[in-house]
DNA sequence: GTCTATACTCCGATAGAC
DNA sequence: GTCTATCGGAGTATAGAC
């Protein structure tokens, strides 16, 4: 009864994984079996609308997974401009300690807005929610709620632009130059 | 003699498009060629390392192009925050007239940092000269060196990451949220 | 310089046996 | 639930006539 659902979560961790890595065009459905190790023939089973599917499915799985890690950074610590900064540290620590070279979800939107509609809109839904945490975090802290949800968006497109910044030189660097650039864009 | 170079031209002019439209791996050589218009046979001639060769010099073509756009935004406004919050309201302006769909530069080497190095540093190497030229305003009008190096990261950053989100959200109102949001970060 | 034709691989997807 | 076999199409790249 383990493998009720077994392969199914084996396919889209390791689709997760690889549109994370590679993004949706360079991911082909053979290699997110090969790489999986789930039985080959099972994949139209588990998920009837194919590609499109396990892409949003694996964008839902990021966002649950980011959600976690944001909720997490802004509750350590009580100010907010630390918590953000702390939480880009933290991303460029990941940076060099695992292999990571992940491609930030807004490029998997990049990518698939044009072919994919659905798509489109689960990743437009995750992006509002982490906007929504870092907001909360500003307005506990008496930002005036417009201005808050305006740093929101702020704060994300940073970090997804540094993200990609250090993709490109293969280097945390540039998003340890952001995180010491949190403390003055949130001067009180 | 026109046409010495007309098609090699026609081809590149149609890959920097689509590459920038759609992304590397989206994009067919086929697609190019129809596209482009030019003769069918011409690609192998004229770029014979392929595809490789054809995404560098597309690289190098947006490099040029985004560098005159931030030069002349750079030069057009004495203040430097000024001129950098008109620079990003200028993108959100042709994000709504045109019916620019374009993928940051950003993601062209998300997707091929992986599988081709040549690529990866044309773009290495054209996004430092962007934040070069962030910094040096900042520089002209007073600011630390090693600060200003600090902010033109950052400030790349946030635009590549504001055009990805407005992306997500067929919409330019990301952007716009995002320039009212360089006065605090410069404020010196 | 241009074009046709084609080789070869891989793609996503489907059908149907088991 | 799983598998094999296979489809039609698109992918990049090459060979060789003109």
């Amino acid at each position: 009864m383990s493998n009720k659902n077994d392969s199914r979560e084996k396919i889209l961790s390791a689709a997760t994984r690889l549109f994370h890595l590679q993004g949706y065009h360079a991911t082909g459905l053979s290699q997110i079996l090969k790489d999986s190790g789930a039985p080959k023939g099972s994949l139209y089973y588990h998920f009837p609308n194919g590609k499109e599917q396990l892409a949003i499915e694996a964008v839902k799985r990021m966002d649950t997974l980011i959600k976690n890690d944001i909720s997490c950074s802004m509750g350590k610590y009580e100010g907010a401009a630390e918590a953000v900064q702390m939480h880009i540290q933290k991303i460029a620590s990941d940076f060099n300690n695992k292999e990571i070279e992940c491609i930030p979800i807004g490029l998997l939107v990049a990518e698939t807005s044009m072919i994919s509609e659905p798509i489109r809109e689960a990743c437009e839904a995750a992006v509002e929610g982490w906007e929504e945490l870092y907001s909360n975090k500003l307005i506990s802290e008496g930002f005036e709620p417009e201005l808050a949800k305006k740093l929101g968006v702020t704060i994300n497109s940073m970090i997804d632009g540094a993200v990609t910044r250090s993709l490109i030189s293969k280097d945390s660097q540039p998003l340890v130059l952001v995180s010491e650039c949190i403390a003055s864009l949130l001067k009180t």
